[in-house]
DNA sequence: AGTTGGACCTGACTGC
DNA sequence: TGCAGTCAGGTCCAAC
């Protein structure tokens, strides 16, 4: 699931393959890739014709600035399943679908191609989306975090925002178990399933516990291992676990599933203890994995 | 307002 | 072998 080191990954990725590109055209290929508010030709009009001008990060989703006299962002909604691919334009001009995507890692989906942005230079982004939970969204401002995409995000974990204080008073508040305030985008901006587990593991703490009983150390090791967890998946350019389809934008899985300690790992053996990993359900019906005698 | 649970979606997997 | 049922979770929304 493309939480916010997969997202980072493809920032980092596509910043030094399309900066200072433009798009010439877009291509919507299936209606529920654009978000519903948006007519498919004032999306068009906020992308065709502008300069990539930054590509940015905001949270799970990465943006491009896009300009020409007048700003505009596009944002890739990941959703689940959402991919975002760099490739060469290879089918000839006018043809109306393009060719399935080889790359050097694993092949996307073909059918689940949503949208194509032909860049100049001979390139074109592709986004892919096998379970319709992303979307492409834009906006004409370059204040991206005031679009309403973003306005009621929390601070970025690695920013100056997000300190121990921030956090302890977020938890102390709420009453939610302790996974579900970490994925809380208002709260703070970027975790899903997998980061959450894993930040909950590195701290000690169990996920299910009620936020405002996370007390004492185990607040301050929280707030380290949220920011540890999320390097250590950006280093290993994001996670491609069984049932994830991520890619980078060039195809490649990421490694971080190599280095998860708990998430997908039911019935496994901790690999400090040993004591077999558990499984249990939260309030959206999602799983939280955590080992009940490291984490307490 | 905060919390909870369902809907959306489809490929992979499970069980009969 | 085939097919219905279940699982997975990011985000939105309704109900309490």
């Amino acid at each position: 699931m493309p939480e916010l080191p997969e997202a980072e990954t493809i920032r980092r990725q596509l910043e030094a393959e399309v900066t200072g590109k433009t798009v010439r055209r877009l291509e919507l290929l299936h209606p529920r890739a654009w978000r519903a508010h948006t007519s498919p030709k004032e999306l068009a009009d906020l992308v065709e014709g502008r300069r990539i001008v930054r590509v940015g990060r905001r949270g799970k989703a990465p943006y491009l600035l896009l300009n020409s006299k007048r700003p505009s962002v596009l944002i890739f909604r990941l959703g689940m399943t959402g991919l975002v691919r760099v490739a060469k334009v290879t089918r000839r001009a006018g043809a109306s679908a393009p060719a399935p995507f080889r790359a050097a890692g694993a092949e996307a989906e073909p059918s689940a191609l949503r949208a194509v942005l032909t860049l100049t230079g001979g390139r074109e982004l592709r986004f892919y989306d096998q379970r319709l939970f992303g979307e492409l969204v834009a906006f004409p401002t370059h204040d991206v975090d005031n679009t309403p995409e973003f306005a009621h995000y929390g601070p970025e974990p690695f920013s100056g925002e997000f300190t121990l204080d921030y956090l302890k008073d977020h938890l102390s508040r709420r009453s939610a178990k302790l996974v579900d305030v970490l994925m809380n985008q208002q709260i703070v901006a970027g975790i899903g399933k997998i980061y959450s587990d894993e930040a909950c593991f590195r701290a000690g703490v169990r996920p299910g516990r009620r936020a405002w009983s996370v007390t004492g150390p185990m607040r301050e090791r929280l707030w380290r291992a949220i920011r540890e967890v999320l390097s250590v998946g950006i280093e290993a350019r994001g996670s491609s676990a069984k049932d994830e389809t991520f890619r980078d934008v060039y195809g490649i899985p990421g490694r971080f599933q190599d280095r998860m300690q708990v998430y997908q790992r039911t019935g496994q053996p901790c690999r400090v203890c040993g004591t077999p990993i558990k499984r249990a359900r939260i309030a959206s019906g999602r799983g939280m994995h955590w080992c009940p005698k490291c984490q307490k």
